[in-house]
DNA sequence: GGATGTACGTATACAGCGTAAATATACGGC
DNA sequence: GCCGTATATTTACGCTGTATACGTACATCC
């Protein structure tokens, strides 16, 4: 973001935006911003898919040459993780916007797990915007393999230190804690990950099974593939996100009572799930 | 893709094993076959990452023109597609190996819940093989995202009927074996993602905190990242993706479980999922 | 005013990419 | 020997990311 008023200044500090002058106003001459790049950037993504996001194509979208973009991004893989960290700051957004403030009074039961309710929106609000971005989710996997956790954008870390601090916030220690921060990272990313993959071979199609592309698959080596092809294609939307959370949480939060026997138990034992809401 | 076997030839040739010939007889015919183009590829990838395969690197490391691969895939896309195929054959592979007799007398309870071993064992291969080839990891996302269920490689497909026919063979009906099916599949994929995570700046420094390249994040801002981050380098290993299946498979599956395992009852419907909040 | 320094965008160029098309080569069977 | 065909090469085209050099518009100071 630019600043507002602009002080005299003798050097640098490139003429910020002064009120009176708008970007449009000038000849060609801070037309751009690293804001309208990344937007520009997301927005292409959307429409065209993460192909189509090229140095020059970009550019063109700006009515820029492509070499003016790389002030605003070091590098095309700069360029992605600035993608990476504006789903991240949409989701910051999306999070501050109702910060369900359950004014009224609330047992001690619900004081004490309202972190695991806040885990729930901010699960439920990745969900969101990765669904309004689905072609912008491989970049979410693919740069946290490529980019070392202290290079990532600061929305990202920021993001990471919000589920941390509301772990440890909990009375949790650093090895649980860590263990849950895990455990919900990779449940939240895995679960969207598969809500997204590719089920339409052809939406031209009308018939189901031709939309799946159900002939391509041989049938006595795939039987159940086929038949359940269809409802494998739905989506599981955030109801089954929200229980296999709260499935991990009360395993991975309880583990220090139980400590260590786990192995592959398959036991009636229930856990004293639902604490958190409703 | 789409090729596979063109030789339908009519003389002989198909004379089983002939041993007479042999690739590396022949001046430069024959040179190539899939199997060695994709080993070759993944053992490129192995090496030097996933962005040191072209087509033309790839030629060389075997010794041929870039476009002598295009016989044995028809394109880069299709390349990397072999890439995942590949790993899902070492995976099925690896599942060969250790059926884990158990031929003792088990009670009926391991009996009914065998099933869920083999989910285990084959969550514990699936891990084994991504951190194996943890280049190759972003292919597994990324490919899902953009290649529709039919389009698959076959050995992928492959895998998904064995979880699908266990989960049925257990006595889920269709719905319940999905929903266990997604979930099964998302915390695999998220699990190892998460495990595989860049955590390192700089492998050549020695102090951890220099590592980890901790200075380059905002200490006021991020206090717990910090603290935390030498314990979030660290891998969970195994056993946390064993107990999250577990907590998983126990709340998607519970109630089918306690009836009468091996029989195909659609259960009275009190479905795993659960609201939130709201 | 004009000169100057700097932030911003352009122009040009280069090596590498995926791959379509035409061509050369080496083999199996006659 | 020849022929048909499976195989690999050659050539070429449009595209990519980006290093470098250059022009240009502005803010500031004399």
């Amino acid at each position: 973001m630019a600043k507002e008023q602009a002080a005299p200044r003798k050097r640098s500090e490139g003429a910020g935006a002064s009120p009176a002058r708008r970007a449009s106003d000038r000849g060609h001459y801070g037309r751009l911003s690293r804001e309208r790049v990344l937007a520009s950037a997301l927005q292409l993504v959307d429409r065209e898919g993460l192909s189509a996001l090229s140095m020059r194509r970009l550019g063109a979208e700006l009515g820029v040459e492509a070499m003016a973009l790389y002030r605003y991004a070091a590098s095309k893989d700069a360029l992605l993780d600035g993608l990476v960290e504006a789903l991240y700051l949409e989701l910051e957004e999306q999070l501050a916007a109702g910060p369900e403030p359950g004014t009224t009074a609330v047992d001690a039961r619900a004081r004490a797990s309202a972190w695991r309710a806040e885990l729930h929106r901010i699960a439920r609000a990745t969900h969101e915007v990765c669904l309004a971005h689905p072609q912008v989710m491989p970049l979410l996997s693919t740069r946290m393999l490529a980019v070392p956790l202290a290079r990532r954008p600061l929305a990202v870390l920021r993001h990471h230190e919000r589920v941390l601090a509301l772990l440890q916030g909990a009375g949790l220690d650093e090895t649980r804690s860590v263990a849950v921060f895990r455990a919900f990272t990779g449940w939240v990313l895995g679960y969207v990950s598969v809500e997204l993959q590719a089920m339409v071979d052809n939406p031209e199609e009308s018939d189901p099974a031709f939309r799946l592309g159900l002939h391509r698959m041989p049938p006595q080596e795939l039987p159940r593939l086929r038949e359940t092809a269809a409802t494998l294609a739905e989506q599981g939307g955030p109801g089954d996100l929200a229980a296999g959370l709260d499935a991990l949480l009360d395993r991975f939060v309880r583990v220090e009572e139980e400590r260590e026997p786990r192995q592959n138990r398959t036991g009636p034992d229930k856990p004293p799930t639902r604490d958190a809401q409703d």
